[in-house]
DNA sequence: TCAGTATATGACAACCTGTCATACAAATAA
DNA sequence: TTATTTGTATGACAGGTTGTCATATACTGA
């Protein structure tokens, strides 16, 4: 979390800091990003850094949590837009998401979380209660067997955030995308043959 | 890889290094594991690492080979005992490694894995060619859809991983073990109700 | 105007990594 | 046996990293 002081700090230079840490978390991987790039960019000293957060990891979470919001807010949309199928909204995500890394400059950001940070997937994957209660408003969920929805939902968007680095890794190779949606199907009808169901 | 030298060291000189990796890598997690302490461990020079080795990853990557090994050879014995059913394996062997990583102080190194790098899930859960095509023969494919067997066995495989993941980061508790079981049934008959199935 | 608080700074200690010239050992050739 | 080549070991070194802290500066409100 960052303190109070860089919250109180003027939108200009916050904004400068923000963009100097994307930049520099694009440019390589989590481990290799340096602070003292970070702060050369961003025309601050090492000591201030250090009074906005307490290192490295903080600032990440900070950044993380910024696009999280985008990402969750995107969710809801398109839970709407397939009127709660949790199946058409899923495979619709990946789309979205590819097509966004694909084109937009600002999401290397994202990419590099998808590609090297593996461990942030799970704070991605797991939104705030908020979240799941508005989820379990939207899912249409008549066709499911008598799931948990959150713990079904985590699944799903797990499994998303894994189809994504996939398709970053593999430059949104065809074949990854059909290998996602080949996942999804799994995760809706599973593997066994009807006679076999428990 | 490890350089033509290292190979060639007398065993008991190569088992000093191994020994001294593995206690540094479950000292700490991999980013914060020292080049510095292992070579203070295993008494060797800077220099004459370098000559081993690469780099961190380098060595880091022999020892996951060297894990990666008992791993499948264990797996190969689960699905015999089983009969190959796929289920059933997946189920067996989530209990049999979380003991194994629970009572053996070696496993310690396996345990850091799990926790914290998540990157090199990828490495463990893509065996060989080779594997695959034992693991074809072995399993019980009459029950189960038409489906890409080393697909469906990756799928297992990492889901295998997190599932142990999240045991080792939650002590154990049956509750992890509960929400695995849980997934391996969704893996098996999917989410939706029989009279909405493709 | 002055005290008190909030913010900024860069030198510093303590670490890290990968390299390289050099030293030593062991094997092979003369 | 001696000389030469080949393989192995070494630690000082350059260049990088991080987090801290005493100090300096800028605000802010009485």
């Amino acid at each position: 979390m960052p303190s109070k002081t860089f919250l109180n700090l003027k939108k200009k230079k916050k904004k400068m800091l923000i963009d100097a840490s994307l930049k520099e978390f694009y440019r390589v991987p989590y481990t290799e990003a340096s602070i003292n790039q970070i702060i050369l960019n961003a025309h601050i000293s090492r000591g201030s850094f250090y009074t906005y957060f307490t290192d490295k990891n903080d600032l990440f979470g900070y950044l993380l949590e910024l696009q999280k919001q985008r990402i969750f807010s995107l969710t809801k949309e398109v839970f709407i837009s397939c009127n709660g199928d949790i199946r058409e909204s899923f495979l619709k995500l990946y789309d979205i998401f590819t097509d966004e890394i694909k084109t937009n400059d600002m999401s290397l950001f994202l990419r590099n979380i998808f590609l090297y940070f593996n461990i942030c997937k799970e704070k991605f994957t797991r939104p705030g209660h908020a979240f799941y209660l508005y989820v379990k408003s939207v899912i249409e969920s008549s066709q499911l067997k008598d799931e948990d929805l959150e713990f079904v939902f985590h699944l799903f968007m797990h499994n998303l955030l894994i189809g994504i680095t996939e398709a970053v890794k593999h430059q949104y190779d065809d074949f990854v995308r059909i290998q996602y949606r080949h996942k999804v199907d799994i995760l809706c009808y599973g593997i066994y043959k009807e006679e076999n169901k428990c």
